[in-house]
DNA sequence: ATACAGTACCTTGCGTTAAAAGGTACTGTA
DNA sequence: TACAGTACCTTTTAACGCAAGGTACTGTAT
Protein backbone atom coordinates (compact mmCIF):
# COMPACT_ATOMS: atom_id res chain seq x y z
CA UNK A 1 0.00 0.00 0.00
CA UNK A 2 0.98 3.39 -0.99
CA UNK A 3 2.94 4.80 2.60
CA UNK A 4 1.92 8.54 1.43
CA UNK A 5 -1.89 7.63 1.30
CA UNK A 6 -1.27 7.25 4.98
CA UNK A 7 0.26 10.14 6.17
CA UNK A 8 -1.86 12.28 8.65
CA UNK A 9 -5.30 9.50 7.77
CA UNK A 10 -4.29 7.67 9.97
CA UNK A 11 -4.41 9.93 13.43
CA UNK A 12 -8.34 10.36 12.07
CA UNK A 13 -8.45 6.59 11.67
CA UNK A 14 -7.40 6.35 14.92
CA UNK A 15 -9.67 9.29 16.42
CA UNK A 16 -12.77 7.00 14.47
CA UNK A 17 -11.76 4.17 16.33
CA UNK A 18 -11.57 5.73 19.84
CA UNK A 19 -14.77 7.41 19.45
CA UNK A 20 -16.52 4.42 19.37
CA UNK A 21 -14.85 2.55 22.35
CA UNK A 22 -11.67 3.19 24.56
CA UNK A 23 -9.01 1.17 23.46
CA UNK A 24 -5.05 0.71 24.74
CA UNK A 25 -2.26 0.74 22.03
CA UNK A 26 -2.08 -2.61 21.18
CA UNK A 27 -5.84 -3.25 20.47
CA UNK A 28 -5.90 0.13 18.01
CA UNK A 29 -3.26 -1.72 16.15
CA UNK A 30 -5.01 -4.78 15.52
CA UNK A 31 -8.21 -2.98 15.16
CA UNK A 32 -6.32 -0.72 12.14
CA UNK A 33 -4.63 -3.44 10.72
CA UNK A 34 -7.90 -4.98 9.56
CA UNK A 35 -8.29 -1.92 7.57
CA UNK A 36 -4.88 -0.30 6.81
CA UNK A 37 -1.38 -2.41 6.78
CA UNK A 38 0.03 -0.60 10.47
CA UNK A 39 2.60 -0.95 12.35
CA UNK A 40 3.30 -0.28 15.83
CA UNK A 41 6.76 2.26 15.50
CA UNK A 42 3.62 4.44 13.71
CA UNK A 43 0.92 4.17 16.61
CA UNK A 44 3.32 4.49 19.31
CA UNK A 45 4.43 7.82 18.61
CA UNK A 46 1.00 8.84 17.04
CA UNK A 47 -0.61 7.82 20.34
CA UNK A 48 1.68 10.43 22.10
CA UNK A 49 1.41 12.90 19.92
CA UNK A 50 -2.39 12.59 20.34
CA UNK A 51 -1.48 12.66 24.00
CA UNK A 52 0.49 15.85 24.36
CA UNK A 53 -1.65 17.95 21.89
CA UNK A 54 -4.28 17.16 24.68
CA UNK A 55 -6.86 14.95 22.51
CA UNK A 56 -6.80 12.01 24.73
CA UNK A 57 -6.21 10.97 28.08
CA UNK A 58 -4.68 7.45 29.22
CA UNK A 59 -5.05 5.50 32.22
CA UNK A 60 -3.31 2.05 32.86
CA UNK A 61 -5.17 -1.55 34.16
CA UNK A 62 -3.86 -4.47 34.97
CA UNK A 63 -4.16 -7.30 32.82
CA UNK A 64 -4.25 -11.03 32.93
CA UNK A 65 -2.55 -11.38 30.03
CA UNK A 66 0.67 -9.95 30.39
CA UNK A 67 1.58 -6.37 31.19
CA UNK A 68 -0.69 -3.74 32.29
CA UNK A 69 -2.62 -1.99 29.68
CA UNK A 70 -2.93 1.88 28.75
CA UNK A 71 -6.27 2.75 27.59
CA UNK A 72 -6.40 6.05 25.81
CA UNK A 73 -9.80 8.11 25.75
CA UNK A 74 -10.72 11.17 23.59
CA UNK A 75 -11.24 14.56 25.55
CA UNK A 76 -13.53 17.30 24.42
CA UNK A 77 -10.91 17.93 22.10
CA UNK A 78 -10.31 14.92 20.42
CA UNK A 79 -14.11 14.73 20.02
CA UNK A 80 -14.21 17.76 18.20
CA UNK A 81 -10.81 17.68 16.23
CA UNK A 82 -11.70 14.41 15.31
CA UNK A 83 -15.45 15.96 13.51
CA UNK A 84 -13.08 18.51 12.22
CA UNK A 85 -10.57 15.89 10.41
CA UNK A 86 -13.44 13.75 8.87
CA UNK A 87 -15.16 17.10 7.49
CA UNK A 88 -11.64 18.01 5.74
CA UNK A 89 -11.07 14.49 4.74
CA UNK A 90 -14.61 14.05 2.98
CA UNK A 91 -13.98 17.90 1.46
CA UNK A 92 -10.60 16.88 0.74
CA UNK A 93 -11.36 13.67 -0.59
CA UNK A 94 -14.15 14.86 -2.97
CA UNK A 95 -11.89 17.65 -4.44
CA UNK A 96 -9.28 14.89 -5.57
CA UNK A 97 -11.87 12.55 -7.02
CA UNK A 98 -13.33 15.40 -9.31
CA UNK A 99 -10.01 16.20 -10.03
CA UNK A 100 -9.46 12.70 -10.80
CA UNK A 101 -12.33 12.30 -13.17
CA UNK A 102 -12.51 15.73 -14.44
CA UNK A 103 -10.98 14.41 -17.86
CA UNK A 104 -12.95 11.30 -18.50
CA UNK A 105 -16.34 13.10 -19.35
CA UNK A 106 -15.95 16.94 -20.14
CA UNK A 107 -12.94 18.18 -21.40
CA UNK B 1 -6.37 22.43 4.59
CA UNK B 2 -4.45 19.80 5.89
CA UNK B 3 -0.99 19.14 4.98
CA UNK B 4 -1.17 15.31 5.69
CA UNK B 5 -3.74 14.24 3.75
CA UNK B 6 -2.12 16.01 0.17
CA UNK B 7 1.31 13.28 1.20
CA UNK B 8 0.99 11.08 -1.70
CA UNK B 9 -2.20 12.33 -3.50
CA UNK B 10 -0.60 15.50 -4.96
CA UNK B 11 1.78 13.13 -7.20
CA UNK B 12 -1.36 11.48 -8.31
CA UNK B 13 -2.94 14.22 -9.19
CA UNK B 14 -0.04 15.53 -11.13
CA UNK B 15 -0.35 12.47 -13.28
CA UNK B 16 -3.83 13.04 -13.56
CA UNK B 17 -3.69 16.20 -14.88
CA UNK B 18 -1.23 15.28 -17.39
CA UNK B 19 -2.75 12.50 -18.78
CA UNK B 20 -5.52 14.47 -20.09
CA UNK B 21 -2.86 17.24 -21.58
CA UNK B 22 0.91 18.18 -21.58
CA UNK B 23 1.51 20.81 -19.17
CA UNK B 24 3.99 23.42 -18.35
CA UNK B 25 5.10 23.33 -14.25
CA UNK B 26 3.49 26.89 -13.81
CA UNK B 27 0.14 25.70 -15.48
CA UNK B 28 0.19 22.83 -13.50
CA UNK B 29 0.25 24.65 -10.35
CA UNK B 30 -2.71 26.91 -11.47
CA UNK B 31 -4.95 24.06 -12.31
CA UNK B 32 -3.80 22.50 -8.98
CA UNK B 33 -4.49 25.45 -6.72
CA UNK B 34 -8.29 25.46 -8.05
CA UNK B 35 -9.20 22.06 -6.40
CA UNK B 36 -5.95 21.80 -4.08
CA UNK B 37 -3.98 24.55 -2.39
CA UNK B 38 -0.79 23.97 -3.38
CA UNK B 39 2.67 26.19 -4.00
CA UNK B 40 5.37 26.50 -6.08
CA UNK B 41 8.06 24.64 -4.06
CA UNK B 42 6.32 21.42 -4.24
CA UNK B 43 5.57 21.03 -7.35
CA UNK B 44 8.71 21.73 -8.85
CA UNK B 45 10.92 19.06 -7.06
CA UNK B 46 7.64 16.81 -7.44
CA UNK B 47 8.09 17.22 -11.26
CA UNK B 48 11.73 16.79 -11.24
CA UNK B 49 11.13 13.36 -9.34
CA UNK B 50 9.09 12.38 -12.17
CA UNK B 51 11.17 13.12 -14.90
CA UNK B 52 13.76 11.04 -12.95
CA UNK B 53 11.54 7.97 -12.04
CA UNK B 54 10.78 8.31 -16.00
CA UNK B 55 7.06 9.06 -15.38
CA UNK B 56 7.18 12.40 -17.47
CA UNK B 57 10.02 13.75 -20.48
CA UNK B 58 10.28 17.24 -21.11
CA UNK B 59 10.51 19.61 -24.08
CA UNK B 60 11.02 23.60 -24.00
CA UNK B 61 8.86 26.16 -25.64
CA UNK B 62 9.40 29.78 -26.19
CA UNK B 63 6.68 32.04 -24.72
CA UNK B 64 5.51 35.80 -25.74
CA UNK B 65 4.81 36.07 -22.26
CA UNK B 66 8.08 35.54 -19.92
CA UNK B 67 10.83 32.64 -20.22
CA UNK B 68 10.62 29.59 -22.00
CA UNK B 69 8.18 27.02 -21.17
CA UNK B 70 9.07 23.23 -19.59
CA UNK B 71 6.67 21.07 -20.81
CA UNK B 72 6.01 17.52 -19.22
CA UNK B 73 4.42 14.73 -20.82
CA UNK B 74 3.56 11.17 -19.18
CA UNK B 75 5.91 8.00 -20.70
CA UNK B 76 3.94 5.08 -20.74
CA UNK B 77 5.44 4.13 -17.46
CA UNK B 78 3.71 7.38 -16.11
CA UNK B 79 0.49 6.45 -17.74
CA UNK B 80 0.59 2.97 -16.02
CA UNK B 81 1.48 4.48 -12.69
CA UNK B 82 -1.20 7.03 -12.96
CA UNK B 83 -4.00 4.15 -13.30
CA UNK B 84 -2.09 1.96 -10.32
CA UNK B 85 -1.91 4.98 -8.13
CA UNK B 86 -5.56 5.88 -8.77
CA UNK B 87 -6.73 2.12 -8.55
CA UNK B 88 -4.86 2.18 -4.95
CA UNK B 89 -6.53 5.29 -4.48
CA UNK B 90 -9.82 3.91 -4.61
CA UNK B 91 -9.23 1.32 -2.74
CA UNK B 92 -7.69 3.08 0.50
CA UNK B 93 -10.46 5.72 0.43
CA UNK B 94 -12.97 3.13 0.41
CA UNK B 95 -11.16 1.18 3.52
CA UNK B 96 -10.77 4.53 5.47
CA UNK B 97 -14.76 5.48 4.89
CA UNK B 98 -15.40 2.45 5.87
CA UNK B 99 -13.59 2.16 8.76
CA UNK B 100 -14.89 5.97 9.53
CA UNK B 101 -18.35 4.92 9.19
CA UNK B 102 -18.06 1.82 10.70
CA UNK B 103 -19.39 2.66 14.67
CA UNK B 104 -22.14 4.83 12.78
CA UNK B 105 -24.51 1.87 12.30
CA UNK B 106 -23.60 -1.40 14.05
CA UNK B 107 -21.31 -1.71 16.91
C1' DA C 1 15.26 55.66 -17.47
C1' DT C 2 13.37 53.23 -13.55
C1' DA C 3 10.34 50.68 -10.88
C1' DC C 4 7.10 47.27 -10.46
C1' DA C 5 3.88 43.42 -11.53
C1' DG C 6 3.43 39.24 -13.98
C1' DT C 7 5.25 35.02 -16.02
C1' DA C 8 8.19 31.12 -15.43
C1' DC C 9 11.82 28.66 -13.77
C1' DC C 10 14.59 26.73 -9.70
C1' DT C 11 16.85 25.56 -4.84
C1' DT C 12 17.63 25.28 0.23
C1' DG C 13 16.18 24.31 4.79
C1' DC C 14 12.49 23.00 7.88
C1' DG C 15 8.89 20.32 10.11
C1' DT C 16 5.89 16.41 10.05
C1' DT C 17 5.09 11.72 9.76
C1' DA C 18 5.19 6.43 8.69
C1' DA C 19 8.14 2.59 9.11
C1' DA C 20 11.92 -0.51 10.28
C1' DA C 21 14.54 -2.12 13.80
C1' DG C 22 15.46 -2.72 18.21
C1' DG C 23 14.60 -2.93 23.30
C1' DT C 24 11.92 -4.00 27.88
C1' DA C 25 8.97 -6.90 30.68
C1' DC C 26 5.29 -9.97 31.97
C1' DT C 27 2.45 -14.53 31.24
C1' DG C 28 1.81 -19.13 29.91
C1' DT C 29 3.18 -23.36 27.57
C1' DA C 30 6.34 -26.91 25.75
C1' DT D 1 14.67 -23.43 30.20
C1' DA D 2 13.22 -21.74 25.97
C1' DC D 3 9.92 -19.68 23.28
C1' DA D 4 5.56 -17.51 21.72
C1' DG D 5 2.32 -14.10 22.83
C1' DT D 6 0.94 -9.77 24.99
C1' DA D 7 2.02 -5.04 25.67
C1' DC D 8 4.70 -1.23 26.13
C1' DC D 9 8.40 2.07 24.23
C1' DT D 10 12.47 4.57 21.52
C1' DT D 11 15.78 5.70 17.85
C1' DT D 12 16.91 6.32 13.16
C1' DT D 13 15.74 6.76 8.39
C1' DA D 14 13.30 8.38 4.41
C1' DA D 15 9.73 10.86 2.06
C1' DC D 16 7.19 14.78 1.25
C1' DG D 17 4.89 19.53 1.32
C1' DC D 18 5.97 24.27 2.17
C1' DA D 19 7.93 28.76 3.14
C1' DA D 20 11.33 31.53 1.72
C1' DG D 21 14.43 32.90 -1.29
C1' DG D 22 16.69 33.50 -5.94
C1' DT D 23 17.06 34.11 -11.30
C1' DA D 24 15.45 36.08 -15.62
C1' DC D 25 12.38 37.76 -19.12
C1' DT D 26 8.21 40.84 -20.67
C1' DG D 27 5.24 44.64 -20.40
C1' DT D 28 3.36 48.76 -18.19
C1' DA D 29 3.35 52.71 -15.39
C1' DT D 30 6.05 56.61 -13.39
Amino acid sequence: MNIQFKKGVLELCVLSILNEKECYGYELINELSNAISISEGTIYPLLRRLKKGGYVTTYLQESQEGPPRKYYKLTELGKETKKELQEEWYTFTKGVNELLRGGEQNE
